[in-house]
RNA sequence: CGGGGCGUGGCCCAGUUGGUUCAAGGCGCCUGCUUUGGGAGCAGGAAAUCCCGAGUUCGAAUCUCGGCGCCCCGACCA
């Protein structure tokens, strides 16, 4: 991709009314723009990160034997009377369509899952099952806040499991943990995300949430610095602010954003909708089930919250937009300049052929080498290439770390090879 | 939903005891020249229903009332 290009501009100062990290420096950088309050669009930069967010989360479902599906985020009012939520549910978007037939947008879909697995789902030769989409919700948040962390419309993976018996459901909740570790570790959130004890509503006597210490956090959590896990302030006094695991007293509080709340949902809406199999002896059984979410927007911005500095956001490597920013530094001399060209335009080139992502900063003109540089930095990427009359000299180019700092010249014939 | 703050070109903002020194400055944008290793310089230019509506007044960005929007705190977060 080259910034010549590239639709979007970098503003020299961040909004003036954005006092959250993650959106000052999004909006400031070009990743995401406010359309209301709690609604964004994702930008060509933006949407790169969210696509590989999105990506690590699918390959680490279907590793689990996850099988996606694409639900309508349009629902009848009727599925939502069946669990009771339509009254129960006070941030479910309502709206009435033609014959004021009423639907809402969907904000979680167990209304819309478990009859479609009714649908095929009869024996205990059927289970277990996990089914999942990664989709945009609609909550009516009473307050949308800090940037894309707490939005009225946001993207989130959900994935419903379902099981013959408990046993089962432990089973793969136990092992769904481990993975949501692994997509947080790719994302860069593992050092800084906590496996934490929530409330588990009516059928559970828990859930976990996966919690990342942040100041942004809207959640308060108190660690077990030794079983590196947390309690939810919300039930650390039922458990008589002791570790659940070890015992330990001495837990830490901190604040923390949920970036992923996984249930055990048991029989809380199979039960409503009648949703049953027959096992091995010829008797009906209620299907057993789990429910797994995981909000990418979250991560996104739970992201650009932990990892930035004073000059603007660092990307983990994985899910940065592009890894290597290449900048040209033009001269005054016009055969020194076309040389320049010539140079990272062939660096581009090989680059890309080498499948190495690019942001390429070829503007020429009156975009000084400052500006550059400080668009470099607020973007974010991994490695900054500089290609200069300077580096060219040694027929090399700069090959600076975002996070660490620290820059080498390299051989052009190897920069490729050395990425 | 309660409380607080804010609303002036695309962005950051000055101006708010009402009055041809009030729509100023900076960034960005356009033209030309210059410049090129940390958001460059000079010259010229385009671009603003001063959030909206009503009112007070000879006169409103400025005062009054009503509304809308955004941010923050709190409550809420099945």
């Amino acid at each position: 991709m080259r910034l010549s290009t590239l639709f979007t501009k970098t503003l020299k100062e961040a909004p003036k009314d954005e006092l959250s990290v993650n959106a000052r420096l999004l909006m400031q950088a070009g990743f995401i723009d406010k359309l209301t309050a709690g609604v964004y669009t994702f930008l060509p930069l933006g949407l790169r990160v969210l696509k590989k967010i999105e990506n690590i989360i699918r390959e680490e479902m279907n590793k689990v034997g996850g099988q996606e599906i694409l639900m309508p985020a349009l629902t009848p009012k009727s599925i939502w009377e069946t669990t009771g939520r339509w009254a129960a549910f006070d941030a479910l978007f309502r709206l009435a369509g033609t014959d004021n037939k009423e639907y809402a947008l969907g904000a979680t879909h167990e209304e819309v899952v478990v009859p479609l697995a009714q649908k095929y789902v009869f024996s205990y030769k059927d289970l277990p099952l996990y089914i999942y989409q990664i989709q945009d919700k609609f909550r009516n948040e009473k307050r949308a806040k800090s940037g894309i962390l707490r939005g009225r419309e946001f993207i989130m993976k959900d994935l419903y499991s379902f099981h013959t018996d408990e046993a089962d459901l432990d089973e793969y909740y136990k092992a769904m943990q481990k993975v949501y570790f692994k997509i947080f570790e790719r994302c860069g959130l593992l050092d800084k995300t906590y496996l934490t004890f929530a409330s588990g509503g009516s059928f559970s006597k828990y859930s976990h949430e996966f919690q990342t210490i942040t100041p942004a956090g809207e959640d308060e959590i108190y660690i077990c610095e030794s079983c590196q896990i947390a309690v939810n302030k919300e039930i650390v006094g039922d458990l008589e602010n002791k570790c659940p695991n070890c015992g330990n007293k001495n837990l830490k509080a901190d604040k923390a954003i949920e970036v992923g709340n996984i249930f055990k949902l048991i029989t809380k809406f199979s039960d409503p909708f009648g949703f049953s199999y027959v096992d091995e002896g010829g008797n009906k059984k209620p299907v057993i089930m789990g429910c797994f979410g995981l909000g990418l927007s979250r991560v996104l911005g739970t992201v650009a919250e932990v990892r930035h500095d004073d000059r603007g956001l660092v990307w983990p490597k994985e899910i940065a937009p592009f890894t290597v920013h290449l900048v040209t530094i033009n001269s005054p001399d016009i055969e020194a300049n076309n040389k320049i060209k010539l140079a990272s335009e062939k660096i581009y080139r090989e680059l890309q052929t080498g499948g190495i992502e690019v942001l390429f900063d070829d503007r020429e003109g009156e975009t000084s080498t400052g500006e550059k540089f400080a668009d470099a930095d607020l973007i974010g990427c991994p490695l900054r290439l500089v290609v200069s009359e300077r580096t060219l000299e040694q027929d090399s180019v700069e090959v600076k770390n975002r996070e660490e700092e620290n820059k080498e010249l390299v051989k052009i014939s190897r920069v490729t090879h050395n990425i």
